[in-house]
DNA sequence: AATGAATGAGCCTTCATTCAT
DNA sequence: GATGAATGAAGGCTCATTCAT
């Protein structure tokens, strides 16, 4: 039968996005996934041929349906203005890194997310180019309209950062920030509230950016 | 001797920072930290116990170096106003992830510390205690003074989550920004340059969260 | 289709017999026999039961397939003497122990029964009687019909053994051989020129062994 | 006390050279090394790195102990004739290759040397260089005074291969020896008769093959 | 007749730690 | 104060084998 087949490599695939994203690639062991897949330790070798390979499996898993379940326009009328353009971007981008297990299944894979941002691994080389890059290309295009005229790439570049970064922050400082300040706790209430002031705090960003003169645009440098 | 022995143990505690930010608590070796500082293994588990205290030890001392190279009020006047606070409190934290080597040896600890923010050690947690939490309340006063009035909690703790969190964005996914955006080795010119976008970014972040009435404060809830 | 499984079945049994001679029984994987032979892992199971079966079968056939292409009155006149026939004798062991592949699909074989000398197999058991025995014994009436007289099994079994020896050792060896002294490499010309050489010395030895008195014989032990 | 730790790297040294030996390099464990030197698993590692290059360790100590043991010259007087001189070669040659371990600890070393003519490892490149290459010369000048003349290399090296062949495969093939004719049993009597014979018989073959002027020497190819 | 999936055993290695000196 | 030797635990991987199809 296909579909046990099917089964057990999907059910690995699955476990090990669980458990790659809670312990890291080094601190995860291919016995405890095993075990948590319910199958033998060879198995996963047979699937997944090593534990790396597993691992560029999983990444790959991770962002397919992340931008898949949670796509950029989430939500979003087709003629919409470029700051709700945003807003949805902001959004889905704080599902993508944080929706729970309930939800459909990449719980805790933020954080797997957020150790590859830290340290990247190289499978990570593909994801850039094939999920990254055109991601972020979208939110240039965004900022770049919201804006109306092109203020040069040290004004842009930037721009794309700063939005990316608080987004990321969210997820990847959960357990710190959860023990400093706020309930973050990824409910979709708490996380349409967060997307929702990160998406003013950054209109207000961009705003301000835009009517500064003295930061030096290409041409300046 | 206890010179030899201080040299010794520094030179253990300086290497390991050295390597526990590049590769990660799990990834470092007690062996390769011993070769790099020339000591025996066993050396280190006579000066640190055991390899979670030298670990312990090495954030202790890159928080306090840190603060202590990079104050919050650096190159700040006395009677400055809250924007020129809030800048230089940027400023200082940028410095304080991103100094290179060259400048007195806390480099690529600002991954150390970006690795914390995604798994805390057990070490980390007098680490909050002790500089984090004071840290944030230093933010949370700068902001209030630049809002004037104070909006409630549900705003003026993202404000400051979203001010950090692009500052360690910055520092933490600095492999991948190298790789998809701009030029961001941490020079002294690039660190400034960038702090300052962030400051004015952040500028009118605040601005907009201020002038915002539709966002629940406190009360709302 | 008989042809089909016939002719899976035939190429794994010779792949194996390369692959086995070339690695060692237990270097050799049927992991890589299987995919030298284009079929599923589990068919070299299917049809030899287990590896060390097939093997036993590769041992079979390397002898079978060399004693009937290369018996040991190769190229005899029927009435020769015991002289030629111990050169047909030799020269039909170093075609058995290492005719390369050009000449019909035993290569590197000769490594394989080398191994089997060194550490036998339980295969081997059955090789002994069925093969190696009658063939010693042929060669021990050849010696005795060169003496003309029996000089007792403390002289005549040595005999063998020498003339053996020198044959195997050639085979057994080529690789440093090689690295030490001369080309060796199995060309029908190199086989027949040592083969030549070792009948001669083995002539040589055979007589003196027949002269020297002082050699102990079976009844003087 | 240095004599503790010598004696657990002599340990491992000493029963690793029994267990390559019996078992060959890949059939035979570091467990059971381990254990039967008494240590633990990682001793090992401590002391020789891997298992290779433990075995690379265990195959100089066998060559090494086996030459200065039993030298080419053992019992020879200073004044020997050729003929003398090569009955000590072969004499010394039986004795490394098969003295047993109640003499002096390399028992079962011989097979180990039989291996490595079969397949040589890494570890064999430099023995080749630095004992056998060096000894097959000293056979050859024996040689050489033995015949008086130089006949040329097409009849030199043949001679040094069938001499060393004989030697070796008494001892490389002693498991079927044993099974198929003689007793072979590495007692003293035993080595000393058959490496007479060998002498003899060799000697015999050097002078048939000095006599015969058909053979191709080095001009005649 | 033949195969893809899955297994269990076993192997080498690495690591942090301890102990005697 | 500092070290070389030795340990036990655990990890990733490979292999021959089996089972359902």
């Amino acid at each position: 039968m296909p579909s046990y087949n099917a089964s057990a490599k999907e059910r690995i695939l699955d476990v090990a996005g669980e458990i790659f994203g809670e312990k890291g690639f080094k601190n995860a062991t291919i016995r405890v996934i095993a075990r948590a897949a319910r199958v033998n330790i060879a198995a996963i070798n047979y699937h997944f041929r090593d534990k790396e390979s597993l691992y560029g499996a999983v990444l790959e898993e991770v962002f397919s349906q992340g931008f898949s379940r949670f796509p950029a326009n989430m939500d979003l009328a087709p003629d919409a203005d470029p700051q709700q353009r945003l807003r949805a971007f902001i959004r889905a981008m704080f599902y993508r890194l944080q929706s729970c297990e309930g939800w459909g299944g990449i719980a805790g894979r933020g954080r797997l997310i957020a150790r590859e941002l830290v340290d990247p691994s190289p499978a990570f080389e593909a994801i850039l180019d094939r999920y990254i890059k055109p991601h972020r290309d979208l939110l240039l295009t965004i900022i770049l309209d919201i804006m109306g005229t092109d203020p040069g790439p040290r004004k842009l570049m930037p721009c794309v950062l700063s939005i990316i970064g608080q987004c990321v922050y969210y997820a990847m400082a959960s357990p710190v920030i959860r023990r400093i300040s706020i309930d973050n706790a990824p409910t979709e209430e708490n996380l349409d509230r967060l997307a929702e002031f990160v998406w003013l705090f950054s209109l207000g960003g961009i705003a301000k950016i835009k009517e500064e003169t003295h930061l030096p645009s290409k041409e300046a440098v």
